[in-house]
DNA sequence: AAAAAAT
């Protein structure tokens, strides 16, 4: 896995770091069951330890505030759970190293599970060094705003050292060259390892798979070892994470695995597109965490070869998409019309940058007594993405794209074109302006989804190794996707709702790297006008004044503010709708850029809020 | 109106 931005700080963190994880400040763990009658809990980090190791300091949430339904695979067998505190413990678990011992009767997977760090610092990193590090804005790191609500919100913790993951996973943080956790981690991993349930507005690029996954990871570690009906074809997954393209699912399994690397939690992905046997034979050899598109997941589901009566972990990755207009039927239908466990007996983490009211309402079906977690990026926008937007009529837009790509090629190092994506409307567009291109001296590929899952995989692997450095997209490839090294996302067509501008650009500019953000706008954007208006002046980006008419002419008042009218959603990853007045949600929200407005939401850094994020004092969290 | 997601 490719480091993440949060290492260099940490590297030059590292000893305050550990001077600062004191065993008084100890990171709440589990919720045990609370059940009646059953045996006292213990928590589990004082599992399989001597006694007397820590004291945790702070109280475990409990009652109606905190504490919910243990999973429906809670029980714990005696001895059967995965949490070793040394090396990896030969347990009698089907599917895990027992088996070589013949307890399990199954082959040893450890032994078979391949490597999924082989490929790391073999990447483009020492081609692309040259043309970047700008540098990471470490006071920016400390000034990250964070909003949180709901009951009983643990306090974050600062170290991993502080949180109990267990020593098979402290290692894949230390071979992922992860050292401190980011600020999405630091919040949203205690929330977590409570078994509340969670809305996460947080970027992908700074760790929020991570932040999902090394709880479900250590709690189904903790957990029972999945039992297996002999010759049942069943797969009885304990997690499920949900993404809404193919392409995403691939990359939140790579980073799975690497998690998951010689814990015993077993990894599988299966999404459309791609042949349903071999999904089905990973699924045979034992699956805990799947990691699913939807439309193939139910179809593993009407095909029986997947159950969800043991999942004890939902996640939605990209939730505010996934709930949309066009997902929202087939979500419900996976998590409210099939065998999984109601809401409340399961652990539902929602995670987007975006999560615009009328999604929050929808969202809170799913969840149980949540935690609002607004967690907002490394330094403004202002600092990492440059956005311009340029008047280009629809008849410009090749010869201006041109002209853009000849400057960077000329501006670049070595000659060469930095990697740039191109985002356009449609997939006919795409695949028109890629023959464009390609006939003009530019070599590109395309990725949308009329192509075969095998071109769209090849032309991401093309575009990430820059053999081919421009990419052009549909909004396929807006959300989520963690592609190093992009330079320049280019807006050639702007979407139509702010919050696909929001993901889109956040292609870039990652890791703490800078990048930039170049729209091309028209009379045929001027929904967009006001609301991208409103978006950079938040970000402290230069509007252009034509823009700024633009934004006071059109779309101004009318109602007609719909879909662009960001509802609290998009910048500083929205607000908690239950704090919101009942109403359908006026414009107010718009302008309340401080922290009047609603009270007692903690700041978890206080200090730094609205600090270098520009007069409004608010900027967005992108993915 | 478009894109995505099962075959």
């Amino acid at each position: 896995m490719r480091s993440s931005w949060a290492d260099a700080v940490a590297n030059a963190e590292t000893s305050a770091a550990a001077a600062s994880a004191s065993p008084n400040n100890v990171a709440p763990v589990a919720v045990g069951p609370s059940r009646g009658g059953r045996a006292a809990y213990v928590p589990p980090h004082l599992r399989n330890r001597p006694p007397s190791v820590e004291s945790p300091a702070l109280p475990l949430a409990d009652g109606p505030s905190g504490a919910r339904q243990p999973p429906a695979s809670g029980a714990l067998p005696a001895g059967g759970n995965r949490w070793g505190g040394g090396p990896i413990r030969d347990v009698a678990r089907p599917g895990f190293g027992g088996g070589r011992g013949g307890g399990g009767g199954w082959h040893s997977r450890r032994e078979q599970e391949a490597n999924p760090f082989a490929n790391d610092d073999e990447t483009t990193e020492e081609v692309f060094d040259s043309q970047e590090n700008s540098g990471i804005n470490f006071d920016a790191y400390e000034d990250i705003p964070v909003e949180t609500s709901g009951d009983n919100v643990p306090p974050p913790v600062n170290t991993f050292a502080e949180i109990d993951l267990g020593d098979a996973l402290n290692e894949n943080i230390r071979r992922c060259k992860y050292v401190k956790p980011t600020p999405v981690q630091r919040y949203a991993i205690p929330i977590s390892l409570m078994g509340r349930d969670l809305m996460a507005c947080a970027q992908t690029g700074s760790g929020k798979t991570a932040a999902f996954c090394f709880p479900i990871i250590s709690g189904i570690m903790r957990g029972p070892p999945a039992q297996r009906q002999r010759g049942s074809r069943t797969a009885y997954p304990h997690a499920l994470i949900l993404s809404p393209t193919r392409e995403l699912s691939i990359q939140i399994h790579e980073e799975a695995r690497k998690f998951a690397y010689q814990t015993g939690v077993r990894v599988v992905v299966a999404y459309g597109g791609a042949p349903i046997n071999q999904q089905l034979r990973d699924l045979e050899r034992g699956v805990d965490i799947l990691v699913a598109t939807p439309g193939r997941l139910v179809d593993l589901l009407e095909r029986a070869r997947v159950s969800l009566q043991h999942i004890g972990y939902l996640a939605l990755d990209e939730a505010d998409r996934m709930l949309d207009m066009g997902f929202e039927p087939q979500i419900r239908r996976i998590v409210e019309q099939m065998d999984m466990p109601p809401c409340g007996q399961r652990q539902t983490m929602l995670f987007s940058a975006t999560f615009p009211k009328e999604i929050q309402r929808l969202a809170s079906d799913f969840l149980y007594n949540y935690i609002f977690l607004a967690v907002g990026r490394v330094g403004s926008s202002t600092d990492l993405i440059v956005q311009r937007v340029e008047f280009v009529l629809d008849s410009d837009k090749r010869s201006h794209l041109m002209d853009l790509l000849h400057a960077q090629r000329d501006s670049g190092a070595h000659g060469k074109q930095a990697l740039t994506l191109v985002f356009v409307e449609t997939k006919r567009g795409a695949d028109s302006l890629e023959h464009w291109l390609c006939t003009n001296g530019f070599p590109a590929t395309t990725i949308h989804g009329d192509r075969t899952q095998q071109e769209r995989e090849q032309a991401l692997r093309s575009f990430k190794s820059g053999a081919t450095p421009i990419l052009v997209a549909t909004d396929v490839a807006a959300r989520g996707l963690d592609i190093p090294h992009v330079a320049h996302v280019i807006n050639f067509d702007l979407p139509n709702d702010i919050d696909d501008y929001v993901h889109r650009i956040g292609r870039t500019g990652r890791a703490g790297k800078t990048g930039l953000a170049t729209a091309f706008f028209n009379e045929s954007n001027s929904s967009l006008a006001r609301s991208l208006s409103e978006l950079m002046q938040e970000a402290n980006q230069e509007v252009p004044q034509w823009l700024s008419r633009f934004a006071a002419t059109r779309s101004y008042g009318g109602g007609g503010g719909g879909r662009n009218r960001r509802s609290g959603g998009a910048r500083f990853g929205g607000r908690d709708f239950r704090r919101e007045p009942s109403s359908k949600g006026g414009g107010g929200d718009y302008y309340g850029g401080g922290s009047s407005g609603y009270g007692g939401g903690s700041y978890g850094a206080s200090s730094g809020y609205g600090g270098g994020y520009g007069s409004s004092g608010v900027t967005s969290a992108w993915d």
